[in-house]
DNA sequence: TCCTTATAGTAAACTGGTTGTCAATTACCC
DNA sequence: GGGTAATTGACAACCAGTTTACTATAAGGA
């Protein structure tokens, strides 16, 4: 079958673009919000917290990234010290504290996005909405179908 | 202008779904190819290889991949130490062997370029060619994009 | 030829993530 | 209420990659 070569030929080749844009995108994400102090991992932990909309556990912010939970806390610990995230007492638990974004924190992370929407709107430039959507839409079923692989 | 809004949306739900599927597909990937005793890792440097068709220096690999030198050299000084790469005297260079796949090495990337068949050909079950060829063109477009604004 | 520059392997420190373990706390069930 | 199971932060070891730096070799030009 030629055709069922060809979607087995343009999954293989979407998947090492997917591969090539992560590092791209990641290593210009960094320049981009580097002017902020921040990094690309440093954004995305500020970003779980916003998106929530209220203060959250490093449990349920690694579960909101999917990463695990030890591996939030490094980030999460150094943007405490950093003074971009603050930590308040939780009188549900004891041991586990629930992080907010400071005022710092929002600050930097409407930065970024302002700064992201603008990189976004050049990345898109010359693709018709339709394509762009179609792609999306495309990618989508891919994660749906990975991570019903990866539940079994 | 709510175009010009949807289009920077659909980017940015574009680059989220990067991140999500480069986690997955790593993931699921390592698991592809454990059974022949490779990582996702390990496999690309092979791919790298065999991809070239005559053997290669550590620079080339890494030149070819888009990686660092001192980063792809770990690799393969490991898969020489697991006998999957066989290191040659190189004519034109005393400190720069050629590296070849050994008969071992390339068993076992004929291996997994079966399973990864297979496995591409379920991740686009239901999914129609027209609509994946779309798609690899716009992260085409995006990759293209990006490593331009990366040149300057 | 000799001097300078570029290339190559090695190594260490760092980033960002993983798994595994530990002790303390919390939650649940009888 | 109390005992057991799950959750949590801290820590350590590891994987995969980067940057920086050092040394040895190749290459090229005066």
């Amino acid at each position: 079958m030629a055709k069922n070569s060809k979607s087995i030929d343009a999954v293989t080749e979407i998947i090492l673009s997917v591969f090539r844009l992560n590092a791209q995108l990641l290593e210009q994400g960094d320049r981009l919000v580097q002017p902020l102090s921040l990094t690309s991992a440093r954004w995305q932990v500020l970003g779980a917290i916003a998106m929530a909309g209220e203060p959250q556990t490093a449990p349920q912010i690694a579960a909101a990234m999917g990463v695990t939970r030890q591996g939030v806390q490094k980030q999460l610990n150094l943007a405490v010290a950093e003074g971009l995230i603050e930590s308040h007492p939780n009188p549900r638990h004891q041991r586990s504290p629930l992080l907010a974004l400071s005022v710092k924190g929002q600050a930097a992370y409407d930065e970024a996005m302002v700064l992201q929407r603008v990189w976004a709107k050049s990345l898109g430039q010359g693709l018709p909405l339709s394509e762009l959507q179609s792609a999306k839409q495309v990618l989508a079923a891919l994660e749906h179908h990975l991570s019903s692989v990866n539940a079994s």
